[in-house]
DNA sequence: CGTCGTTTGTCAGGTATCCGACAGACACTT
DNA sequence: AAGTGTCTGTCGGATACCTGACAAACGACG
């Protein structure tokens, strides 16, 4: 689940912003590291240059992941969750009080930062539906066709899924656990609508039946 | 559950923001007045002028109510979230290309803006971590103390809740039943953490056993 | 005061999901 | 090929919560 399309490092490339590029500082973060945690007393706005970032909230020993932001995404510490690095990269940072005082100037940025904010917003509502008004079942359901694959075919046409997750992570997305996703994975298998290649990897048989199970 | 402190009304009264108070159209709506729907076409970012609104969710015959507006409140309809009026009032409206076009003229604004986006966001995010994390009872006790009125104490010094909706809607909010939270309600009378004065008002006897079970 | 619509309390049955446990499958190292 | 750690499938018991039902309590109003 990519938070957002408008990619600001493009951006960054055109000679207008190279002087608010300026304004950002950098810091390199190796694999697992975490960036920011509930507590941090300094409040950042990034933009990830380069690596893979988890942001989820927890409580005692329970994780719920809310997203995963790529190269380009921007993003605010001040939301209360951690945000882990899953792999090395680096990202890009400023003061909010900076960023007001620079980005100001610059409509597109604000733009930009309005627009991307709203999507996360958005996606955070459909969370919420999720958990309130769906069950398991339904919001896996959703989860896989949001990564379904429609290039990638097999035989007699049908669409591959890489989850490229554990089924323990899997259930951090969803809020719920490992062995109620592994229960309903075999439950779709079993009833045709998904047959396993490997690991992590299974055709959709039965796309109407999936998407029906989603709106459920 | 109000969701900003920034009051844009109070901006509007200074004569540096009359020219962009003249860029939002007003619209008048009636108590119970569905403004946005999800499937609303347009796209209008507005700010109640007088009134209450009602912002949620819902699906089939069910609904989370993810918050109160009040007057000053500033949102956006394109989070796909139903808006009603609660009561009488107004709300002042642009179109988001105008408010672009208008406001990157005044970074006050647009400080304004992306803080009440973040403070949205971050609301969001409690309301998941609750969904996820706790159950109904810590759900109800987290949101009686957020009702606490400090000031109103009764014999005994205890504070006073006041609910100021009814059970149903109280359920709404939690994302619960109505029968759920009158069984809850009713435990932690017996078990002596409040007790009931009239339809909607408790005494908070136990704070602290309250806060106990907020956190769990 | 009695009446009626709404709100509340409570119960009994059903179910989705959690939790702990364990065995088997897989992937990676030596 | 054997060994080791992680991941996956599955089961049985516990439980929080939902659904539907009904009666009691409340409060507004003639």
């Amino acid at each position: 689940m990519k938070f957002s399309e408008v990619n600001l490092l493009e951006m960054f490339k055109d000679p207008r912003f190279h002087e608010l590029r300026r304004a950002f500082s950098e810091r390199r973060c190796a694999k697992g590291e975490m960036i920011y945690t509930p507590w941090n007393e300094v409040d950042h706005i990034f933009v990830l240059a380069s690596g893979k970032l988890k942001v989820f909230i927890a409580s005692e020993d329970k994780e719920f992941i809310i997203g995963i932001l790529e190269p380009g995404d921007i993003y605010s510490s001040h939301t209360g969750a951690w945000v882990e690095a899953l792999e090395e990269g680096s990202v890009l940072y400023v003061d909010p009080a900076t960023f007001h005082r620079r980005m100001m100037k610059v409509p597109e940025f604000t733009q930009t930062m309005v627009r991307v904010l709203g999507r996360i917003l958005k996606n955070a509502f459909s969370t919420i539906e999720g958990l309130v008004f769906h069950d398991s079942l339904s919001r896996l359901a959703a989860f896989l066709l949001e990564s379904l694959n429609e290039d990638e075919r097999g035989a007699g046409g049908h669409p591959t899924i890489r989850l490229g997750m554990t089924g323990e992570d899997l259930a951090r997305h969803l809020g719920t656990t490992r062995q109620t996703v592994s229960t309903l994975l075999s439950d779709l298998v079993r009833s045709g609508v998904l047959k396993k290649r490997s690991r992590g990897v299974y055709r959709l048989l039965d796309e109407a039946k999936l998407r029906d199970l989603a709106a459920g």
